[in-house]
DNA sequence: CGGACAGTTCGGTCCCGGCCAAACAGTGCA
DNA sequence: TGCACTGTTTGGCCGGGACCGAACTGTCCG
């Protein structure tokens, strides 16, 4: 066995503790964290919290910078963060909300929000979806750029967008674990929320991973992709 | 937040835990192991494997089958099988082998072998750049079917098994770990193993989840594909 | 029946690791 | 310079869980 047990068991072993995934989950919405704001999310004194992002970053789960007393810290890159959400898919039903506060939070995630770095929830399946039924990007097994697609693509986000550098597939089905359906990933999608966020077509809750589709941005898709939703008005 | 910590730790937790990963790891050949062969694999007491089976099982991870007095137990879908292998793909560089006999293990591993139901190893990955080759599947981002795919599909596996009813997906991309390239996996991938073997163009050695091209083997995927691997001249 | 074998249950041991509080170090601000 | 604030280190506590051996159940076979 060259794979051994040992290295699988102390890399799942990473996540196996209620305070490291609680914070990987926070992590999920691709921004930087203080070890602080990670020590209350999780409910644990900032001493352990510093004990476990140390144990993250030296395992290359977590980046962390430093800034003048500050620790952030954030997800190493997209491939960690895929590697979350495939095992929160895998790990099914998840808990039903318990008090009203979290259903309209429950509520307000499954209308919108960021995975890692591009569009999910209701508003990332309706954009692919969109995506789809104007034949920009056509599904087989996986995700394929149409001609169109590429015109469209370089109007919206400009062409070097389209010619990244990296080994990161341009397009990548992302499963949903609040629609059950794809939403798009990868470099594409991920410029997309960009270019979105730039537009203000769309604005993000501070702190949380919550995405809201602004006016603007209820017209623009409505322009480029003949796609309707109404604006923030899903709660 | 929806999605508990909690259930992402308990979940990650079943394989942080060197004999339950050790397990996970030999299951991942597909077949049907019974406990006591487990026990004997991760290196643990009888009644310490029986313990961890239970858990397993329970927690949905393994599907298990009594008879008489064995209790065999399997993983339970290729849903399980493909959560392992991206988890083991992320852990990264696996561990040297030691020995001689371990090397020459790994290296048998690395010419051919099983990822759960379909072929993997530079055997994988060869039989999957030959369908390319020959356009019977074409890549874009994922992997799709050409007509004359189809045609070749139905004539070395038959018709039906190009109409199955799960959600599997019919063609899937999978990394090799020894190869770092994609082989074939999804219900054809799994089909072709299947016939490879019916048809004893490969052997499977007992007990571990190497595999080895027969003469006729070579000869076939010569024929078939206009493939050329020497039959198991890899060591 | 009785012996061999596969697996389970139970009691008990032991150790790892998550947690906190308190003391400490480094940074920013007035 | 002094105070407030963020993060780290250390010592100690404690619980969970991995493990084993021994006794027990159930199955196959002679």
């Amino acid at each position: 066995m060259v794979l051994s047990a040992e290295s699988l068991a102390e890399f799942a072993g990473l996540l196996a503790d209620r305070s490291r995934a609680s914070m990987c989950l926070a992590l999920l919405d691709g921004r930087a964290w203080t070890a602080g704001e990670l020590a209350s999310h999780a409910g644990v004194g900032r001493s352990t919290a510093s004990e476990h992002l140390t144990i993250l970053v030296g395992a290359g789960l977590l980046a962390e910078q430093r800034q003048g007393r500050h620790r952030y810290v954030r997800l190493a890159g997209p491939q960690v963060a895929q590697l979350i959400e495939d095992l929160a898919t895998a790990v099914g039903e998840p808990n039903r909300p318990t008090s009203l506060r979290m259903l309209r939070a429950a509520r307000h995630l499954a209308a919108g929000r960021t995975c890692y770095d591009h569009l999910a929830g209701h508003l990332g399946v309706v954009l692919l979806d969109g995506l789809v039924d104007g034949a920009l990007i056509a599904v087989h097994d996986g995700l394929v750029l149409t001609p169109a697609g590429r015109v469209w693509f370089t109007e919206v986000i400009g062409d070097p967008a389209l010619h990244p550098g990296g080994s990161r597939p341009l397009l990548r089905t992302c499963l949903d674990w609040t629609e059950r359906r794809n939403h798009l990933g990868g470099v594409l999608g991920a410029a997309l929320c960009h270019e979105f966020t730039e537009r203000a077509w769309i604005t993000r809750t501070p702190a949380h991973r919550a995405v809201t589709l602004t006016p603007a941005g209820t017209q623009a898709l409505a322009d480029l992709l003949q796609v309707n939703i109404s604006a923030g008005a899903t709660d």
